[in-house]
DNA sequence: AAGATAAATGGACTATAGTCCGTTTATGTG
DNA sequence: CACATAAACGGACTATAGTCCATTTATCTT
């Protein structure tokens, strides 16, 4: 196994150029309303370049977001119970599910654009194997003898960016959540 | 209230000739490889004229599963138990989830198209409402006192399209049935 | 420091969804 | 039947995601 090679200092700079740029605009003009060309525009790098680093729209966005990802992530792992270890599974999971609406309600376009950039993109981001596995591990403490990778995924359904645009859109944030608690096994 | 305005005989025909057409091209090229442009080309049919009958992509896959779509609201309405009235609602739950993945597992790609094309396209459709409703009053008589619409609508999440299809790309269609059954209160 | 090498660059190019509007045509009326 | 009207038509046009590759540049080696 070789050394990983090094990123080459343009590169770096010109990821960094990107993201400002991407963060800038995103707030200026609303995810929705801005193109890569003009992510590119603004940065002050080609198209090219722009894609060789995020590879797509959602790669970008997963980018962006990956700071409030890790925040979750090692909320999860190592932070205070319930959302961390040592509460029992049924209350982590009811805690996991409150901070992942927080989540993708605090970014709701930018999680959307995420998972919805191209088709399947949601479940081929890695964070997703993450969320999922974390669920599963709950679940199959919660329901011993189930099948608990596919059962996560499904209960990660009602949690995709789509879905809770839809459902707060439609009945509100509170009803949402207490929704999305009340189908949750526990 | 005036008289709904009778479709133009040409209107008509241009509708059949492109649904045929559609019908033909995803038969021998898949759905995802087939344009909005070669749909039209092959009806012999304008580009505008193929947008102003059927909206956008999604619209067409709409129009194409409308008979599947049908039958499954007529074997709910006035079919035989369990999945006509008649039977427990738990049990009309189970075997609404049974039909609906039929449904889904026999057009996948036409059902993805149909609710992926746009953002939010799933929920916009006329047939989406209807399968809501009818989960919302199972789970109304189910779990007396909760907040049914809402919930229905979680629920429905793990019978999209997308989802399931990366359901069953990853366990198969026995474990992913399963899944979601024991995901659905009841 | 000069040269070799592989990585990075950027913008022209392609593919495709969806819009616009001047022209054509079906249909009801006198 | 001629005519008026509104609907339908179609293809050029726009917007945008993503690809390709000839050129440039950072980095490593001697």
């Amino acid at each position: 196994m070789g050394e990983p090679p090094r990123e080459r200092a343009d590169a770096a700079r010109n990821r960094l150029k990107v993201l400002a740029a991407a963060a800038k605009l995103f707030r200026e003009k609303g995810v929705d309303g801005v193109s890569m060309d003009a992510v590119a525009a603004e940065a002050g790098v080609g198209k090219g370049t722009l894609f060789r680093r995020f590879g797509d729209k959602s790669g970008l966005a997963v980018a962006l977001l990956d700071e409030r990802e890790r925040e979750l992530q090692a909320g999860i792992l190592s932070g205070p119970p319930p959302l961390g270890p040592g509460a029992p599974a049924a209350e982590r999971l009811a805690a996991f599910t409150d901070a992942y609406l927080d989540y993708v309600l605090g970014h709701l376009d930018l999680v959307r654009m995420s998972e919805t950039a191209s088709p399947g993109a949601r479940y081929r981001i890695g964070a997703y194997r993450f969320w999922r596995r974390h669920v599963a591990i709950l679940l199959a403490e919660l329901r011993p003898g189930c099948d608990a990778d596919p059962l996560a995924h499904a209960v990660l359904a009602s949690l995709a960016a789509e879905q809770v645009t839809a459902l707060v859109a439609e009945y509100g944030e509170e009803r949402a959540r207490k929704a999305v608690h009340s189908l949750v096994p526990g």
